[in-house]
DNA sequence: ATCCTCCCCTAC
DNA sequence: TAAGGTAGGGGAGGAT
């Protein structure tokens, strides 16, 4: 038995109806019951998510959560050692060589970082393990590659950058040396670094086979529904029969004479009635069909408003391919000549056919046996752009998107749905009309040839009677014989050897629907597109209207209009109205009262309700529940259990003829995509890549066409199931295994080139042989129409790092901020301006500015901030160009500024460690002292091995999450208030303390020693060694160093995104010590007292979202743990679509290019 | 809890 | 020969 029945529901031996290609005679759990197989292929697709792979990949990083767990526990070790061991030997007993030194050592160096940090620790100096202008005073390096040379220069102007010997001279001769002599000149080693292996080429694909291989065994062993299982079950008509019985007691007498009885139907003298009835309705073609409901045919759906985008659309591959838009859909084009080769499919089909869609001169051309492979995606470059004009699924598949073209008005109109509708859909007196077209295909092509209204006809592709064509529509008379949809030619050939076939005529589909629709739209407001030939009507709110009446009104309009029959259902929901018209078929209506409700469903096959297909229906059949009042049997409760939440719900509810869903809404679509799962072959990748490449113009398209643009792109592919047979369906695809990898990008596109990146990126994770391949579809989601993305880009420039969240009100947000600053700024100065740090960000204020000269109507205009807010170090660590504009707007003035600066670096240093000089003690902050513990095993990690060891494979598998079970985070932060730093304490605003002091009331006693503690800083500045000794249990819940610590609360509730994001990551993973050190200084450093902010703290988010700016853009090279985390942000940011754009764009290239990179190269046009 | 990914199911 | 597309709903299980 070939396994490969798909979606054809073919001949009668082979009743078995498309369960899943796979089906194999022996899985008991049926087709749709096996539980969840994922194929353990996914690789890089998960790459932001789910470590579950993790450990079957060789790397580095292969563990990361176990690494930062190890790193930490060092790094907490470490710290505490060397607390008590620097108050002990270092600061006391070392020789001060290095004294006010702070190195930060950059790439390879000889000596080892470590050893330098050996030496700067024994001699009075500091080490940071991360670069900061504002802590380091040297940078230490051997050699930088070019590039690096240039980031250092502009942003570390003024620093020194010095060779390692430096050190080691100046120890040796036990004096600080000069180190002018030891600057670093301008070699360049070219020494392979991080953001080398950001562009490495080749990702890690070793492993992928053999996780493939074991997905392959799992598939072999799964499925397995038993096609002869299920047969023979409906080809009795005596079903029909009975239901068909049972209907007839429903019908209204009014209406008895539309009705096509039972009998009839099924018997070969039905086609008298038939004629009767149509004769009867032909006869009264007294409606006429007004003028303004003329179809318009505007059929393409790629069509655009704009004129440009139009004109693109046209001249793409495939422009007309859409097109099913006729001159005249009339009843006109009749094929009077084919009258008398009835049976000949050709003869029709010339006549029919004349020259719309065809094409068939090539296609005739071929004749040769140039293989079967014709129509294959080999050797056939423009298969993609050909193969849609003759889909028939094709057709009706995106007809949808035709119809919303014709009718805008629906999607947000007087349709919606939302009270009235709602209301009447619970409403047991609502009236809903289902209206479906009888045998829709059929009945158009043969709509003017009434000789072939009593005789069996289908339309399908082919007449051949061995042929694999799908029958597409057959109409009453066939399916006495039992041809049906979606059968074989062959097959339904067999069972009717008379069957006349007719070609596919898309356009009239069209031309048909489209009046179908106009008609429908002239009699009711409430309109619900279903398909092209069906649709629901909601018509409650009408009193005076008896529905049965305005139904068959409406069925004979159709009728007189088109030529085609139309049946009609009518209930109080539409679940019921769907299930009368199916009784009223065809051209016939039937109306389901509230009373009959019961009567009508309790014999009905199960699989009549829709909803319940053949997975369902063997999955209830084994309950053995084949009927609707057996499945009433079950209660709600086992059916959610064993079917889902919704899908037991709908089950119980859809027993009782009970459906809430209402009419008439036209919900925007979600996604667009395009597959194609017939003829693909190829033999090598080139031929694949090709495919792609059509399929992603096409997709393109079609977002173009519809005026959106998507941010997932999901890429699915049918392999061939390991073992499976030739397709039976000619240039089928069989047996296959459906995979899909998807990539959500940050930022919206519909661009061909960014869609050809993502999806070669896409392809990457499947591991597969394209010889193997048998379909590829592309699906986008996430879709955002076209302007409103681009008025968000627009919009997003400046002002989002503050803002929270999307429905934010960004003017809140940063109206007071900002407004709160220029305040805190006028304090200051009024003050004493002994601590004006960070005041003001100039790189905001360029952008408002331009801001401001682009649109003059600026809400929000500011100036530039008083020269004497400007925070020095934020100067100059502006790029260049930046620099030099600023500089322009105040006039020349900054460089002044900077060179003055240069003497008195304290005045924005107050609570950080001073460089040179540190005033007295430099008193230790926390984060001083817990850098200076780091080790820098990170850094080894980073600039000195080879790069091999830092695989792309490694970076992603270290962007995953990390488990966030209690024990693996470690919480960075000191543990005790008594370690943090004296000054930083001090500069705390009253509130602030007092509130500290409250969380803590276990601790009051601790205020003395807080208390005592700021006294020593201030007449000393060797604050921390005194306190630092005494740890005090009794301390750890302050606001630092809680578990988690304060702010971690305060971060997520700041309505701030990136401060929720930055409490986010903390709590799942820990931050570097460098981030919580920007954390901590930033809480303190813009600690204003204001009046608008009670309790400061939108200062301190203001202060940290300029750092964290800074911090972005400073960075020399981020280190692995700082890459990490910034990661995970931009992933967050990247999710939510938000802020993603600004963080990224000043983030250092090659982190952008590392990002770029995972997002398909999305990113970088 | 809520989201996301990777499916499966359903309908035309 | 033959054109097995499209889109939404939803579930399982994992990440957050
Ligand atoms: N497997 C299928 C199902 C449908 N269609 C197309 C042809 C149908 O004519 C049209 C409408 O589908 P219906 O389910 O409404 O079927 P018909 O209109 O053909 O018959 P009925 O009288 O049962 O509505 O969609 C198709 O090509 N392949
Ligand atoms: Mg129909
Ligand atoms: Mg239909």
């Amino acid at each position: 038995m070939n396994s490969d029945s798909s979606r054809s529901a073919n001949s009668s031996a082979q009743k078995s109806k498309r369960i899943r290609d796979n089906s194999s005679p022996s899985n008991p759990s049926g087709g749709g019951g096996n539980k969840r197989k994922r194929s353990n292929q996914k690789t890089l697709g998960v790459a932001w998510g789910a470590n579950s792979i993790s450990s079957s990949r060789k790397s580095p990083f292969s563990d990361f959560g176990s690494y930062m767990v190890e790193k930490n526990r060092k790094l907490h070790n470490q710290f505490n050692l060397d607390a008590s061991s620097a108050s002990h030997s270092g600061v006391n007993s070392g020789n001060q060589i290095f004294q006010g030194v702070s190195i930060f050592v950059d790439g390879f160096t000889i000596p080892s970082s470590q050893e330098l940090r050996g030496y700067m620790l024994k001699y009075g100096g500091r080490f940071e393990n991360y670069f900061s202008r504002r802590s380091v005073s040297h940078i230490i390096c051997s050699n930088l590659p070019d590039s690096k040379i240039k980031n250092l220069r502009s942003f570390s102007r003024g620093l020194p950058v010095v060779k390692p010997t430096w050190i080691l001279d100046s120890v040796a001769s036990n004096k600080l040396l000069s180190w002018v002599p030891y600057q670093l000149d301008q070699l360049v080693n070219n020494q392979p670094r991080l953001s080398e292996f950001f562009s490495m080429k080749k990702g890690p694909t070793v492993e992928k086979p053999k996780i493939c291989l074991t997905s392959e065994k799992k598939y072999e062993t799964e499925d397995s529904l038993s096609p002869v299982a299920m047969n023979l079950k409906d080809t009795t008509l005596s079903e029909v029969n009975e239901s068909v019985g049972y209907r007839a007691e429903l019908h209204s007498d009014s209406e008895m004479n539309l009705q096509y009885n039972a009998d009839a139907k099924l018997n070969e003298t039905s086609s008298d009635d038939l004629e009767a009835a149509k004769l009867k309705d032909t006869s009264i073609s007294d409606v006429d069909v007004s003028i303004e409901y003329k179809p318009q045919f505007c059929g393409s759906f790629e069509m655009l408003p704009q004129k440009d985008a139009d004109v693109e659309v046209q001249k793409g591959p495939s422009s007309e391919k859409y097109n099913y838009a006729g001159e005249e859909p009339g009843i006109d084009d009749v094929g009077q000549s084919s009258e008398e080769n009835i049976s000949s499919f050709h003869g029709l089909s010339a006549s029919t056919h004349n020259g719309s869609t065809n094409s068939d001169g090539s296609s005739s051309s071929m004749a040769a046996g140039s293989s079967k492979l014709q129509h294959s995606t080999l050797e056939n470059p423009d298969f993609v752009e050909n193969y849609f004009k003759k889909s028939r699924l094709h057709f009706i598949g995106t007809w949808r998107n035709r119809y919303y073209k014709r009718f805008p008005r629906l999607a947000n109109g007087s349709n919606s749905v939302t009270s009235p509708i709602n209301g009447s859909s619970h409403d047991q007196s609502a009236t809903i009309i289902h209206v479906d077209m009888d045998c829709f295909f059929v009945s158009v092509v043969i709509r003017n040839i009434p000789k072939f209204k009593d005789r069996p006809v289908a339309v399908c592709h082919s007449d051949n009677p061995k042929g694999t064509a799908e029958i597409s529509s057959a109409n009453y008379p066939a399916r006495s014989y039992g041809v049906k949809a979606g059968m074989f030619v062959r097959d339904a050939k067999a069972l009717c050897p008379h069957l006349v076939i007719f070609p596919y005529d898309f356009k009239s589909y069209e031309g048909v629907a489209d009046q179908f629709y106009d008609i429908l739209h002239k009699h009711c407001e409430k309109v619900q597109a279903v398909s092209c030939d069906e649709a629901f009507l909601d018509i409650s709110g009408t009193n005076n209207v008896d529905p049965e009446v305005l139904a068959s009104k409406i069925r004979k309009e159709i009728f007189d209009t088109t030529g085609c029959t139309a049946s009609a259902g009518i209930a109080t929901n539409m679940l019921m109205a769907r299930l009368a018209t199916k009784t009223a078929k065809p051209d016939g209506q039937c109306y389901i009262p509230l009373e009959k409700v019961d009567d009508y469903l309790n014999p009905l096959p199960i699989k009549d309700l829709p909803g319940i297909g053949h997975a369902l229906e063997e999955k209830l059949k084994k309950r053995s529940v084949l009927t609707c009042s057996q499945l009433r049997m079950l209660s709600k409760d086992s059916l959610q259990k064993d079917f889902g939440l919704k899908t037991g719900e709908m089950l119980w509810n859809y027993s009782r003829g009970v459906d809430n869903r209402a009419v008439g809404l036209i919900q925007e679509s979600k996604s667009i995509g395009a597959e194609v799962n017939w003829g693909v072959r190829f033999k090598d990748f080139k031929d694949c890549q090709c495919f792609l490449l059509n399929l992603c113009k096409e997709v393109s398209l079609r977002l173009n066409g519809c005026g959106v643009q998507g941010r997932t792109f999901t890429l699915k592919i049918k392999k061939r199931r390991k073992n499976a047979d030739e397709p039976t369906k000619y240039m089928g695809c069989g047996d296959c295994e459906n995979l899909s990898h998807s990539l959500t990008v940050p930022v919206a596109t519909d661009d061909l080139e960014i869609l050809q990146r993502i999806v070669k990126q896409l392809f990457g994770f499947f591991v597969i042989d394209v010889k193997e391949i048998r379909g590829i579809g592309l699906q986008v989601s996430k879709l955002q129409n076209v302007d409103i993305s681009r008025q968000g880009t627009k919009r997003n420039s400046l002002d989002s790092w503050l803002s929270s969240s999307a429905t934010t009100n960004v003017e809140n947000v940063i109206g007071p901020s900002v407004k709160e600053v220029a305040n805190i700024d006028n304090e200051k100065q009024s003050n004493s301006g002994t601590l004006d740090q960070l005041s003001a960000d100039p790189i905001s204020h360029l952008i408002q500015m331009e801001n401001n000269r682009h649109h003059s109507e600026a809400l929000n205009p500011v100036s530039p901030p008083p020269l004497c807010n400007l925070d020095i170090g934020v100067i100059r660590s502006l790029p260049p160009e930046l620099f030099s504009e600023l500089n322009e707007i105040y006039g020349g003035k900054l460089i002044d500024l900077l060179s003055k600066s240069r003497d008195k670096n304290e005045v924005f240093s107050s609570s950080i460690r001073v460089p040179s000089q540190g005033s007295g003690g430099d008193g230790l902050t926390l984060s001083d002292i817990q850098g200076n513990k780091v080790q820098s095993e990170n850094k080894h990690i980073v600039d000195r091995s080879p790069p091999a060891q830092i695989s792309r494979e490694g970076l992603y598998t270290m962007m995953a999450p990390i488990s966030t079970s209690g024990s693996h985070r470690i919480d960075l932060l000191p543990s005790s208030l008594s370690q943090v730093d004296p000054s930083v304490l001090q500069e705390l605003p009253e509130p602030l303390r007092d509130d500290i002091l409250k969380q803590l009331p276990a601790h009051r006693g601790n205020e003395l020693s807080l208390e005592h503690a700021i006294k020593d800083q201030r007449e000393s500045g060797s604050g921390v060694e005194n306190t630092s000794g005494s740890v005090d249990p009794l301390m750890e819940n302050d606001l630092w160093s809680g578990n988690p610590p304060l702010w971690v609360d305060k971060f997520k509730a700041s309505n701030c995104l990136i401060l929720e994001l930055f409490a986010e990551i903390y709590t799942e993973s820990g931050l570097p010590g460098n981030l919580y050190e920007i954390l901590l200084r930033t809480s303190s450093q813009s600690w204003h007292p204001s009046a608008a902010d009670s309790d400061g703290w939108d200062g301190a988010i203001y202060g940290l979202c300029e750092l964290l700016k800074q911090y972005f853009k400073l960075k020399i090279e981020l280190d692995i743990e700082e890459t990490y985390v910034c990661f995970r942000l931009l992933k967050r940011l990247a999710m939510k679509s938000q802020l993603f754009l600004e963080v990224f764009n000043i983030i250092d290239p090659y982190l952008q290019g590392a990002v770029n990179e995972i997002y398909g190269g999305s990113l970088k046009v």
